[in-house]
DNA sequence: GACAAAAACTAATCATATTAGTTATAATAC
DNA sequence: GTATTATAACTAATATGATTAGTTTTTGTC
């Protein structure tokens, strides 16, 4: 009943790939029409707005990193584990630089849908924390430190925002290990 | 021969307020200019286009942060200082979401005094890291540890994005244990 | 082949940033 | 005290992009 050209898909992975080219201050919405051969109004027969597709952009960027998490825990335990979601997150970031801001920028609340955008991804750690001997209570602060220095770490190489020149890779590394010998002090018994 | 009537301070310390207040997302030129009773072309005699306001309240909002951090940790030493001064980086964030929004966001590699602009703040965190019997190394790399940790945590705090209605005070507190117990592991001797 | 739904289009509107060119002010020189 | 002049403020104009209104086109269904 009607002509069979974009869909919001389209959309949403052609805007993923350009905000990643042009970085989240860059992209507009006259550059993703144009990318996909339309006019600009055409857009808004699938979209609200520019803002609902940055909302559209942020859940995308989340539910592919989940993916990526949950790819990378399979067949590890413990804080081996821990380990290998926190680099699958640190790399994410770094490969998805434009959409990482997304991810951040959008992550407020503003509905249920929204909120839940990163409880998959965040339940996975949750998850592996739970094996651990470790309170319920303090696995829930536990996985807000890792938030928190998740997304404040890949932002900050992001935007090459360190001045010193010693080696980002072992900074992560280093600071992964503080986590978890930190971690290691909570468990009990 | 001029007119004196506004300067370059009276809009940054007017655009770091008024960016409180509506956030990053809808401060212009044109409502920094009205509420200092001017017409927005007005500005550009004291600054070159939104984009260098921003950089300057960047500058600004790190500048006052490290004052407080400063102030923060006078008498107090070792992992007491590390607590204080990672408290006063927090709190300064919480107070100041707007400007705290700007200072992540503008604080990219462009020049020497944009690299520059947390260096001070974080020098003050690494002379008292040094203090600990931890090699210099290490040092930085906890520098970065901890900046990571306290920018991430503080976004996600001021954007509400933690949907778990557990203590966020607790969440920091308990992060902060966190990274002392695993900075506690790299003590040599 | 006609119809209806939906998507695309063109044209228009709005907001804000920015630039160009003009006017007003106030400190200094005389 | 008046003329000068640098600078800041102003008005008017331009540019870009988001958004809306209204029109045309397409395509599956009858």
């Amino acid at each position: 009943m009607a002509r069979n050209g974009l869909d919001i898909n389209m959309i949403i992975s052609r805007g993923a790939q350009l905000v990643n080219e042009v970085g989240l201050e860059n992209i507009t919405l006259k550059m993703i029409a144009e990318d996909l051969g339309v006019k600009t109004p055409s857009l808004y027969n699938h979209i609200t707005g520019l803002e609902e597709l940055k909302m559209q952009l942020m859940l995308y960027g989340w539910k592919q990193m989940e993916q990526r998490i949950m790819q990378s825990v399979i067949g590890v335990s413990g804080y081996d584990a821990i380990r290998a979601g926190c680099y699958a997150f640190y790399e994410y970031a770094i490969e998805n630089p434009g959409l990482f801001n997304v991810m951040l920028w959008y992550n407020k609340f503003q509905n249920k849908e929204t909120m839940e955008a990163t409880s998959g991804l965040f339940s996975v750690l949750f998850k592996i924390t739970s094996s651990l001997n470790i309170s319920e209570e303090n696995c829930n602060h536990i996985i807000r430190t890792l938030r928190g220095f998740l997304e404040g770490f890949s932002l900050l190489v992001n935007n090459e925002s360190f001045g010193n020149p010693i080696s980002i890779a072992e900074s992560f590394e280093l600071s992964i290990n503080i986590i978890i010998e930190g971690m290691k002090t909570l468990e009990e018994i």
